[in-house]
RNA sequence: AGCGGUGUAGCCUAGCGGUUUAUGGCGUCUGUCUUACACACAGAAGAUCGAAGGUUCGAAUCCUUCCAUCGCUACCA
């Protein structure tokens, strides 16, 4: 068998993961086992995969493959949410395009186009996570408006009707006058943008004074009702009882006193325009004001306005100043800068709207999704996201939820209305026979209710997702088997639209459907665990996003590096809960961001290095002969350091620190494997190996590439299958997790020794000019307790001698002829050089080394003469800082010896 | 404006009261094409731990204020 000199990715990765889908490696179905479970937070039907989608579903895949490996029953849920707005406008597009437009249909007919584009389009970025090594449950791939997961958000309307948590009523709403639809708060993002202050006077009724107001808004004038100052504002208090006239519409309203207004700010006096201001809404409740409503659901202006009616509001605005300034109604006007809220879809400025809609009551979910998390029933990671939840979540900020949404795709509301009456039931069977039995009519038909037009709010389906998934509101075997799920991995920008609501309905249902004891035993909890993502931004520290193009795109950085490469490059740099300013540079002359990155970069020569040291194995010629003690030794360290490695490793498992994990494993398999371990057991050029070495390098190096698994899937599975011949149906993907055993810290701690004293030979070794790489040399060191303590260790001079490359290796008491000293650890060597040596640059380095010291000891004594430290200090302190300056004398001493053999 | 997170070398990161004049990685610089690997190996340089005060015998670590940055919430029209 002969390998690849490089490791090249590309057709590897396509090879391996079409073996694991044959094999079904990644299908659950309930057994014995103990079950472990992640629902994917469902991306949009509509999207592609970006960095964020790439850095959270590696995640996710690590946490499988790991407890996979650790013989759980491990089920990843895939699935996509049908994202009712962005699929919408999709679709709209693209018939409008067609030269259909939407009025010209039916419901119906709508609808088929929308199926229809979702076959074609939807789900593209599933087939892109596989790409990425995803090892989703496929088969249980699920869509939110499926059948059964439309029949489970009906059923969930239905009982929260009847529990009374769902309400219908009149509010003020975010409309998106493009989408044409209401949107909840969470869908509107504020952001600061320039606009002007006008400032506008109105005359006051029979009389020659004027009143002047500001504005950024002055097409909303046509629809004001009134104008308010505030009730201790001396400067309107003559004002009281008279009227001003609304310029152009020549309307007489009311000067109201009221606190809400902000006597600092412009001129003290606002405008007042109930239908299209939310807090002037509240303001018109108050005092009773005529509601105006001057827009129509598009944003143009409706008859009510009696000017510019039909047109766009903006364009209204421009001509609107025009027209009061011929009219001498504009004072000034200024350059300002305000928040405006748009859509987070379609990007329209947000108009407030009143409108009739349906809502969740929020006040009792809001505290069960509080208490889940601080009783730790649900955990966050990192901890302090919990704030921001809280924050979001306490009664005085915690808003009803609307759910009703003024579109075609989606669940339609399950509300049936006859005669002012509505009938809410999951068919429209049930609706008619509340409707037949509350009229005592027993002739009403279908035909004579009608249904709410709009459907509700995706993430009323997506809520329920780690339930539905599993059908759990229609049986709930499967239910009982994978529920609460083990983590939930997201970033922290949907903690709301997702994590607090799903909460909510894990409480809401999980009881009722799983029975007492099931829930008494498991929890009510949906997960337990939260992994906080951060978000992936580019050097400029903004969100990496389709449409700012600044993202590199991910398909091609897969195929540039690797998924193994891109998933080690998006992991490496992700300390949980932090962001991640992905490096891939943006190219000025193209104007765009390119698909490079040094840190998957990084991961790509990883993934090659282990490649190249399966070659080493795999080159060695195998002999049966005895097992030389270097080998020895270089086992037992190797089986102690990879326990240790492995203790590491698990505990950053537990606390979710998955890049602290992964760099580890890094550092242990290039450092520890590969610089150390292979080459202590190399055998000479040109001879063969003992098979007992052979065998334990194989041995350790199958560990490896399990435990590196859940990382780098595709190498590793390459790998684990070239180290040993394999039968059918064996894979490293489900191969066993080892276990950690016990090690012997002070062994360890003696090879380490071993390591440095090996380090310093090889750094003395190099200043020597023209010295050839095999030719041994002879080591002495000073005799004395701790080296004779050092050097009884089993194996361990054979071990020096060999990575040293000696012929000697003894104790001295006096110091040898034409030698080098140096010092490792506490010992003091001569190396035998018959070579004049550089005495300028050691005596040059050695004199450094002896001021870093000499610091050093000054700050010991600082604190050791300090009479507080030493009374005050625990003992065990006090005592640590006597050693480290015993120690750092003795060092010291063994310094200037070593300057005045250099400078004889 | 209120609240919260973050701030450690050019970049990412560990440490979160004394084992540290600060950990590891990337990058940079200097050597070396050494028989697995130049996607490598061997070295080196690079940080007054955002700033200023305070608590303490002792602070990167705790407290206060400020600055920067990213958010959340609420907005003064």
């Amino acid at each position: 068998m002969s390998l690849e000199k490089r490791y090249t990715p590309q057709t590897i990765e396509s090879k391996w993961y079409q073996h694991w889908l044959e094999k079904k490696y990644f299908h659950s179905k309930p057994d014995e086992r103990e079950a472990y479970t992640i629902v994917i937070p469902p991306p949009n039907v509509t999207g592609v995969l970006h960095m964020g989608h790439m850095l959270n579903n590696t995640i996710q895949d690590v946490l499988i493959r790991r407890a996979r490996l650790q013989g759980y029953n491990t089920c990843w849920v895939p699935g996509t949410d049908h994202a009712s707005i962005a699929t919408e406008a999709k679709v709209v597009k693209k018939l409008r395009a067609k030269g259909i437009k939407k009025s010209d249909l039916t419901r119906e007919e709508f609808m088929q186009h929308a199926w229809e584009w979702k076959e074609e389009y939807g789900g593209i970025i599933l087939d892109q996570l596989k790409k990425l090594g995803a090892s989703c449950d496929w088969d249980r791939t699920r869509f939110t408006m499926e059948d059964k997961l439309s029949k489970a958000v009906l059923k969930v309307f239905v009982d929260l009707y009847k529990k009374g948590k769902i309400y219908r009523g009149l509010r003020m709403t975010n409309w998106d006058p493009e989408a044409l639809t209401v949107l909840s708060n969470e869908e509107v993002i504020h952001s600061d943008e320039h606009s002007k202050l006008y400032h506008v006077r109105y005359k006051i009724a029979n009389s020659d004074e004027w009143v002047t107001i500001a504005t950024t808004r002055p097409e909303t004038i046509l629809g004001d009702s009134a104008v308010a100052v505030h009730p201790k504002d001396e400067r309107y208090a003559h004002l009281k009882g008279k009227k001003a006239i609304i310029p152009m519409v020549n309307r007489e309203v009311p000067i109201i006193f009221d606190r809400y207004v902000t006597m600092e700010f412009g001129t003290g006096a606002l405008k007042v325009t109930p239908a299209h201001d939310m807090n002037d809404y509240e303001i018109g409740l108050r005092h009773n004001l005529e509601v105006i409503d001057t827009l129509n659901a598009n944003g143009t202006m409706s008859e009510a306005a009696q000017f510019y009616i039909g047109e766009d509001r903006f364009s209204v605005r421009k001509k609107i100043v025009k027209d009061l300034e011929a009219l001498g109604h504009i004072v000034n006007v200024e350059d300002y800068q305000n928040k405006v809220g748009r859509s987070e879809r379609t990007n329209a400025i947000i108009e407030p709207r009143l409108t009739e809609q349906w809502f969740v009551s929020m006040k009792e979910f809001a505290a069960t999704g509080l208490k889940a998390v601080e009783t730790g029933e649900v955990n966050f990671h990192p901890k302090h996201f919990y704030n921001m939840y809280h924050n979001w979540l306490n009664e005085d900020n915690i808003k009803d939820w609307c759910i009703s949404r003024q579109l075609w795709w989606g669940q339609r509301i399950p509300a049936w209305y006859y005669e002012g009456e509505v009938f809410v039931a999951e068919t429209a069977q049930d609706a008619l026979n509340q409707a037949q039995e509350k009229f005592k009519d027993k002739n009403l038909t279908l035909e004579d209710l009608k249904q709410d037009e709009d459907v509700l709010d995706t993430w009323f389906s997506s809520w329920l997702w780690p339930i539905s998934v599993f059908d759990g509101f229609e049986k709930q075997d499967e239910l009982k088997y994978y529920y609460p799920t083990n983590v939930l991995v997201t970033g922290w920008d949907i903690m709301f639209f997702w994590v607090a609501r799903m909460v909510m309905a894990g409480y809401e249902w999980s009881e009722d459907l799983l029975g007492k004891e099931h829930i008494q035993k498991y929890g009510k909890q949906p997960f337990k665990h939260v992994y906080y993502t951060g978000m992936v931004r580019d050097e400029q520290r903004r969100k990496m996003s389709k449409s700012l193009g600044n993202s590199p795109d991910a398909l091609e950085l897969l195929d540039n590096y690797g998924a193994d490469g891109v998933r080690f490059g998006m992991l490496s740099s992700a300390a949980a809960g932090n962001d991640i300013l992905f490096d891939a540079p943006y190219d000025k002359t193209q104007k765009k961001t390119l698909s490079e990155s040094e840190k998957c970069n990084q991961g790509l020569n990883f993934a090659n290095k282990i490649w190249q040291a399966l070659r080493l194995i795999k080159g060695w010629q195998i002999e049966d002969k005895k097992q030389p003690k270097v080998n020895t030794l270089a086992a037992k360290w190797m089986d102690n350091r990879f326990n240790q490695a492995l203790e590491r490793l698990d505990n950053s498992f537990k606390d979710f620190r998955l890049s602290e994990a992964l760099m580890d494993l890094y550092n242990f398999t290039w450092g520890d494997f590969c610089s150390w371990y292979l080459e202590m057991i190399k055998p000479p050029y040109g001879e063969a190996i003992d098979r007992k070495t052979y065998e334990q390098a194989i041995g350790f190096f199958e560990k490896i590439t399990i435990i590196l698994h859940p990382f780098m899937p595709f190498v590793t599975e390459e790998i684990w299958h070239n180290l040993n011949i394999r039968k059918e149906g064996e894979d490293c993907i489900i191969s066993q997790y080892p276990k950690v055993t016990v090690f012997d810290e002070e062994f360890l701690k003696t090879v380490e020794n071993a390591k440095e004293l090996i380090t310093k030979i090889r750094e003395a070794r190099a200043k020597i000019k023209g010295l050839k790489k095999h030719t041994l040399m002879q080591l002495y060191v000073e005799k004395s307790n701790n080296a004779q303590l050092f050097f009884d260790t089993p194996n361990i001079k054979e071990l020096i001698m060999k990575m040293g490359v000696l012929d000697v290796l003894e104790m001295t008491t006096t110091e040898p002829e034409s030698s080098v000293a140096f010092i490792a650890g506490t010992e003091k060597y001569y190396l035998i050089v018959k070579q004049e040596i550089d005495k300028g640059a050691e005596t040059v380095k050695l004199k450094k080394e002896k001021q870093r010291l000499e610091g050093f000891l000054i700050g010991i004594a600082k604190k050791l003469s300090n009479e507080r430290f030493v009374n005050n200090a625990p003992e065990k302190v006090v005592a640590l800082e006597r050693k480290k300056q015993a120690d750092t004398e003795a060092k010291i001493k063994l310094i200037e010896e070593q300057l005045k053999s250099l400078s004889l």
